[in-house]
RNA sequence: GGAGGUUUAGCUCAGUUGGGAGAGCGUCUGCCUUACAAGCAGAGGGUCGGGGGUUCGAGUCCCUCAACCUCCACCA
């Protein structure tokens, strides 16, 4: 039963089993009789649109997932989706908005619904675009980071760290966001450089009437101002200590203090303390002592300490202020400079150092766990490629204490109450008893909470649950290198808390995604590109083979049309060459009436070649290396197979022995069928449309096995034939490039292979060489002059008559005797090197001795040639 | 201030324990050969960023310099 292919690769139409394939059950983990394999996605954000980067991520997931099952594992790829805090707050806050309310009209309760009426909508929109991308994910265990299992799972773990004093209450300098309201971890703050003044502002000492020149470059928090500090081996201000100067900003007294935390050498040496606005100063205060007065609201407003500025904005305040100080004079100079200041990851606007009250992590004793781990071979995270271990270490152990309070309310909450009268704290998985006197904590946990436990929650933890004992711990994580802190490193520490083991044996990083011009993608930039636009212009197919064919491990990606049309013509030509095998095909021939009995040399050629190719592919996909899978795919079906093989059979096709015909059609199939599945897992549409027009064995490619080399009889004669065939391969393209016959030309030729022993059959390869060349190869060792070229493995006989230009072949010889002697005191220099001789591996000075023996013999062949030649040139 | 990446053909990039420089696209030449003109057969094009070192031998290992990029970092 034969099915057609259409005349013209369409990718539109091959693009649409997705659905069939979902309701076959083909992506539903659990055949026990097999050995699991498991990847969890990194769940993407109830945001929005997925972008290519997620399509490149998750694309080399399904890849990668195809190749497991096809090896025979029971695979489970387990999908999911973030529910992202403050960036889903906002756009829930931004629709809100539309409408022209606010979350604080509505109350906690009605902004949850209107959150998760958000998440159901955008987790419609994922799920359209995994289709689209052709991803092979259990949806029969999708989660979701806020659904009930995960959310004990937090609890769970925030109850225990909590217990075991690893997460503790604390008032710190933390960074505030003042438009999203919130605390944010120290990583959700990006440095930026940017155009800022340092002031530099004259106090009056009061004891002496001398003035101090103070820098800052924050003047609006000098309404918080405590102290002055200087050093206490400064002789400039050793006497000023102990007396107090005057805060321009308030007229305050600020006593003059010492510490050596101040450096001499930086700015006046003097510095003004704000430790409510400052780690540092923070500190200094806690040392000794001071106040903490904060002069500001959490909105980024001035508060009543700033007095008349009181409910200016923070940046109006300081421009005013400074106006206000050139009027009175206390500006010494202003200096313009650029420098860092920190911005919220999400919203966008500069953080305010800010003194709060907020949930930690004692981050040190779990970081120090996962290094001691990290030096264990069985134990630590793979990272692939290796140099981003490294930067996995280095932040572990330069790790700071993590706020995971959220001022938000889209979250975990945080399970802690607070009695009404006594104040003490409650912390435990059930809720108290007596909800009128208990509180609960108003904030939710920072979403990495609840991300950093995604390994093991998804399968179920902490309830009991076989899929935990299956697939834990995952075998690999595929995920961009700009979230290893965010996500890799805390999964690590959590996992190794919770369940005293990695999360998963491999990490393999992938790059960014970059635009033709290799810029970020970005929204300000608008240079993203969709990836259904590229679905809908070159089809899935190409995409999903320029995604994962194009770039090593760890390097970003540049986005281009040029090679999406290059995959979509590699796809074009398998679909062409497929048309072509099945024209060849009775239409009722089945999978099991291939038969090798009386394959031919070129056959044996191919399939030895198939073997080689799988052999090197199953390596590279062990290691994640599939720009050299894709290299060595694409070289075999474009060269070996349709250039060579396909060409090649046309000669066996039209042979009037019916058994040579049969068998080059089984060998036609059997190599197209290989093919196919080693590509399923890059181009799974394309593949099984003709997989499925081809006989096959299974009822689809996803239940279809990796191929095993073919096994076919190599005897010696045969691998004789083999060679003989490549031997012959590069007479043709001797050949071609030294002669480029037209079809009303003819040379003649004889072909010898490597020892010039065996001249190849004549009968064998005559239609070969006129269907290739054009070349006519002589019956029998004849009274022709003939000429001699040596090519890779062989000899090749030209009879001279044929030859047309003389001075042109005397040229090209001349050339190839320069090469081969340069060859030949090249491998003389390896060969009598003690060095060499003496450290090199035996294989390799073998096999150096081998070439020259071919090099000498070369050599001498066509030494003698040319001489001849020159000697019939200048006698004429 | 630390850490890392990149530098290979006109362009975009591969190059796996050190052993005769590769692909795609573009360029040039010749072809509608009945799977494919989105194709076929060829050609040209690179002192592998500069310098030094280790080695018999370096695109590959070490040092150094340069350019570009990224991440981390509380200096008033």
């Amino acid at each position: 039963m034969k099915k057609q292919l259409a005349p013209k690769y369409d990718h539109k139409q091959v693009e649409h089993f997705y659905d069939d394939w979902c309701k076959k059950g083909y992506f539903t983990a659990g055949d026990k009789s097999k050995e699991p394999y498991c990847i969890v996605i990194p769940p993407p954000n109830v945001t929005g649109k997925l972008h290519l980067g997620h399509a490149w991520n998750t694309t080399i997931q399904d890849m990668l997932a195809r190749y497991k099952r096809m090896q025979g594992h029971d695979m489970l790829w387990l999908p999911g989706m973030d529910h992202a805090g403050i960036a889903t707050q906002a756009k829930v806050d931004a629709r809100l908005k539309e409408e022209g309310i606010s979350r604080y009209d509505i109350g906690r309760e009605k902004f949850l619904e209107r959150s998760w009426e958000w998440k159901d909508e955008y987790a419609n929109h994922i799920h359209e675009q995994w289709a689209k991308l052709g991803l092979s994910l259990d949806y029969t265990r999708e989660r979701f980071t806020l659904d009930e299992g995960l959310s004990k799972a937090v609890r769970k773990v925030f109850v225990d760290l909590y217990n075991d004093g690893l997460i503790y209450q604390g008032e710190r300098i933390i960074n505030w966001d003042p438009q999203a309201k919130t605390a944010l971890s120290n990583i959700e703050v990006i440095h930026k450089d940017i155009e800022g003044a340092m002031y530099y502002f004259k106090y009056k000492v009061v004891e002496t009437s001398q003035e101090l020149v103070i820098a800052t470059t924050r003047p609006e928090t000098m309404f918080a101002d405590q102290a002055i500090f200087v050093h206490p081996d400064d002789t400039r201000y050793q006497n000023l200590i102990g007396m107090h100067a005057i805060n321009p900003a308030n007229d305050e007294l600020l006593p003059i203090m010492a510490d050596d935390y101040i450096d001499m050498e930086f700015g006046t040496a003097v510095m003004k303390c704000t430790p409510a606005h400052d780690p540092n100063d923070f500190a200094l205060a806690k040392k000794y002592g001071l106040s903490m007065p904060i002069c500001m609201h959490p909105d980024g407003t001035m508060n009543a300490l700033a007095g008349k500025y009181e409910s200016m904005d923070r940046f109006a305040c300081r421009n005013a202020l400074v106006k206000q100080f050139e009027e009175d004079g206390v500006v010494d100079h202003i200096e313009k400079i650029t420098h860092p200041v920190g911005h919220s990851e999400r919203t966008g606007v500069i953080i305010e150092p800010y003194l709060s009250k907020q949930w930690f992590v004692k981050m040190k004793p779990l970081a120090d766990e996962v290094l001691k781990y990290q030096t264990i071979e069985d134990e630590k995270i793979h990272f692939y490629p290796q140099r981003f271990e490294k930067t996995f270490h280095q932040w572990l152990e330069n790790i700071e204490d993590w706020c995971i309070s959220r001022q938000l309310w889209w979250g975990h909450r945080i399970p802690a109450w607070y009695h009404k009268e006594t104040h003490e704290i409650y912390v435990g998985m059930e809720d108290p008893q007596d909800k009128d006197v208990w509180i609960q904590d108003e904030d939710v946990l920072d979403t990495w909470f609840s991300s950093a436990l995604w390994p093991f929650s998804t399968l179920g933890w902490p309830n009991p649950s076989e899929d935990l004992d299956r697939f834990f711990p995952n075998d690999v994580l595929i995920t961009a290198y700009d979230i290893i802190f965010f996500w890799v490193a805390r999964m690590a520490f959590q996992t190794r808390y919770c369940l005293k083991s990695r999360p998963f044996k491999d990490v393999l990083i992938h790059g960014l995604i970059r635009d033709e011009k290799g810029r970020k993608m970005s929204k300000s930039l608008g240079n993203g590109v969709d990836p259904m636009d590229v679905i809908d212009q070159y089809g899935l197919d190409s995409l999903r083979f320029f995604l994962t064919t194009n770039s090593t491990p760890g390097q970003d990606l540049r986005f281009s049309s040029d090679k999406m049309e290059s995959s979509w013509n590699f796809i074009n030509k398998i679909w062409n060459a497929s048309r072509f095998v099945l024209m060849q095909l009775r239409d009722d021939m089945e999978f099991s009436d291939i038969d090798l009995t009386h394959i031919s040399m070129i056959d044996k050629w191919i399939l030895h070649r198939f073997n080689q190719v799988l052999k090197n592919v199953s390596a590279n996909m062990e290691k994640y290396e599939f720009a050299l899978v894709g290299n060595e795919l694409y070289g075999f079906v474009w060269d070996d197979f349709c250039s060579w093989y396909i060409e090649l059979s046309k000669a066996g096709l039209q042979s009037e022995d019916a058994t040579t015909a049969q068998a080059t059609r089984s060998v036609l199939v059997l190599v197209l069928n290989g093919i196919l599945r080693l590509l399923h897992p890059f181009m799974p549409f394309v593949t099984e449309e003709i997989y499925l027009s081809l006989p096959h064995e299974k009822e689809s490619l996803n239940v279809e096995s990796w191929p095993s080399a073919i096994n076919v009889d190599f005897a010696q004669e045969e691998a004789d034939g083999v060679a003989q065939l490549i031997t012959m391969i590069e007479a043709v393209r001797e050949i071609r490039t030294a002669y480029q016959l037209k079809p009303s030309m003819e040379l003649q030729v004889e072909i010898y292979d490597a020892h010039e022993e065996m001249r190849l059959p004549a009968e064998g390869i005559q239609a070969i060489l006129t269907k290739m060349c054009h070349a006519v190869c002589v019956k029998s060792p004849c009274n022709e002059e003939m000429v001699t070229r040596p090519i890779l493995n062989g000899t090749l006989k030209v009879a001279l008559a044929s030859i047309i230009d003389i001075e042109e072949e005397i040229k090209k010889l001349s050339k190839e005797v320069d090469r081969l002697q340069n060859e030949i005191k090249r491998s003389e220099g390896m060969l009598n090197n003690p060095g060499f001789v003496n450290k090199a591996p035996k294989e390799k000075v073998d096999a150096e001795k081998e070439k020259l023996e071919g090099y000498k013999k070369q050599y001498a062949i066509t030494r003698k040639q040319l001489e001849d030649y020159q000697s019939k040139s200048s006698h004429e």
